[in-house]
DNA sequence: CGCTTGGTCGTGATAATATTACAGTATTTG
DNA sequence: CAAATACTGTAATATTATCACGACCAAGCG
């Protein structure tokens, strides 16, 4: 099982987390002769803030302040499905929000546990997570394609919190 | 493990799914001493025309058409949320789109499987995959309070269509 | 070097999904 | 019946996402 639960919910170096991930995707795209254009990068940075998803229009808000002109959507959007394509970034269709991937290699039948007090959200590659769907679904006669699998709750720290 | 991925799939007297569904809301509606009114009641049957999930807006199109008076978002998102408070349906955060809840009265960490192909979607309730997830949380220390499981591929009828 | 080609970006408009607010109507309850 | 509660109608608006079209830029080629 692979996770970054302990990073995403707890105090870390984040910019650890920014920096690794700037590289991956730099080598990336250099793997797949894809272009991190500025607006890319400046997209993929912003979702690497923090380990709290955010949806696009947040991205266009802050993408605008920064640059200090308006940002339209498509640019946005443009942005996004780049990354997606390219397995940087996931989208979390619960929330509708964009979120940094913390294993781009790694291929991935992932899944998401969103802490619904603090925002947060991990990724974990589970194999029997996997397995038990597969298998449940074959047991139907169902050919998967891809998985969807989000988790709402509690982080350990916010778990803590709540109890007092 | 508790699916109707047969009949949703296959050719098969719907007539009778339609039905067990409204006679299964109306007891849960008196045992909760909910009201299961004219507009509840149609948006319910509408999603149950098949197996196959409905947007919001194909239901207002579909029940201005059946009025003959142009019904309002306002009045189709408060019956699906009764509904969906009651378990009777639920919303595929994937499709942005509703689909009735075959077993309502079972408490169901349930997931999807939707065929690509077909648009049908079958609900399972597969205690191995709860079990998993709740079992890989737990290892992250996380507390589950809800689970979105999704997932897209092809139903057995879709692939074997697909094969030809 | 200039040209062409394909990918990227800027922009306005619009689509699709969902919510708020408020007034009016029906139903249940005391 | 009166009061309280639940339900519905309606206009406006919020949120998320896409389309269409033209300009621009960058890489490869004659």
């Amino acid at each position: 099982m692979q996770s970054n639960s302990t990073t995403a919910y707890q105090q870390h170096d984040h910019h650890r987390c920014l920096k690794a991930a700037l590289a991956q995707a730099r080598q990336r795209c250099a793997e797949r002769k894809a272009r991190l254009t500025p607006i890319r990068e400046s997209v993929l940075h912003l979702l690497w803030q923090s380990h709290r998803p955010l949806g696009a229009y947040k991205i266009i808000e802050q993408l605008s302040a920064a640059s200090g002109k308006r940002v339209l959507p498509p640019t946005v959007y443009r942005a996004l499905d780049f990354l997606l394509e390219l397995g940087l970034i996931h989208r979390l269709a619960t929330l509708n929000a964009y979120i940094g991937c913390p294993f781009p290699d790694s291929v991935h039948s992932d899944y998401f546990l969103l802490c619904r007090e603090c925002g947060s959200v991990a990724e974990c590659s589970a194999e029997n997570v996997n397995d038990a769907i597969v298998a449940t679904a074959e047991e139907a006669g169902f050919l998967v394609e891809k998985q969807t699998v989000e988790i709402l709750g509690l982080c350990t720290p916010c778990q803590e919190k709540t109890r007092k």
